[in-house]
DNA sequence: CACTATTGCAACCGTTCGGTTGCGTCAAGC
DNA sequence: GCTTGACGCAACCGAACGGTTGCAATAGTG
């Protein structure tokens, strides 16, 4: 779990990579080089960037007609790590009041 | 708040920072030099580590006796990421099916 | 068949990043 | 007053990153 989410904060990380999910969420599924169309940069970066999604799961590759690839979202492991971000915080809030006890007691 | 999900990101993107997050978490406050002794790295880079958590105010540093400085967990900033995390999902779900809806419509 | 459009692969480039080394500085104890 | 710890700053290094350019392959169209 730790793995899926360190992915997801290193995906999240790129303000670049942001956009072309913005672009996916609010577009519908689209290929690289439909992306390209909308965005500043060249499409082989934005291949390298959606590569590196499918990895970690946040889209998946679909092929469509005429060799055209097209990207589709998936929130399953954004949800993922909005779970481990949630046991982090109650890990630290609770450690940390569990040792401040300990000590006083 | 984007900007302050960002930098959480990358702030947990990296294992090194995640360790000392974790280190603080288990044996509360310390400082840089403590740190050093527990992790295999330079106390300079845990220093460095330390500047760019309290930036992201995950860590906020305290100065105590003698020239010492200890850094405290804040997760605070975490808890804007979690929200962030759960926008984001919510946005891409939703507009997904409002975009089939209006296609099937 | 020739042409166009789309994808994938590889090399390259400048910048950033994680980490180390070295040095100057400032507080406390002998 | 001198030594001892602990901090901060700056330079340096190798690796990874974001991005571009160039090229080969492949699927449709005139």
């Amino acid at each position: 779990m730790e793995a899926v989410a360190e992915q997801v904060f290193v995906a999240l990380a790129d303000p670049t990579r942001r956009t072309i999910l913005s672009a996916l969420a609010s577009g519908g599924p689209a290929t690289a080089t439909d992306l390209a169309t909308r965005l500043p940069i060249t499409r082989q970066a934005i291949a390298k960037h959606l590569n590196l999604l499918t990895e970690t799961g946040l889209v998946t590759a679909e092929p469509g007609e005429r060799r055209r690839v097209r990207y589709r979202l998936h929130s399953a492991p954004m949800q993922v790590a909005q779970q481990y971000l949630a046991a982090l915080a109650r890990d630290w809030d609770g450690h940390f009041d569990a040792l401040r006890k300990h000590l006083e007691g």
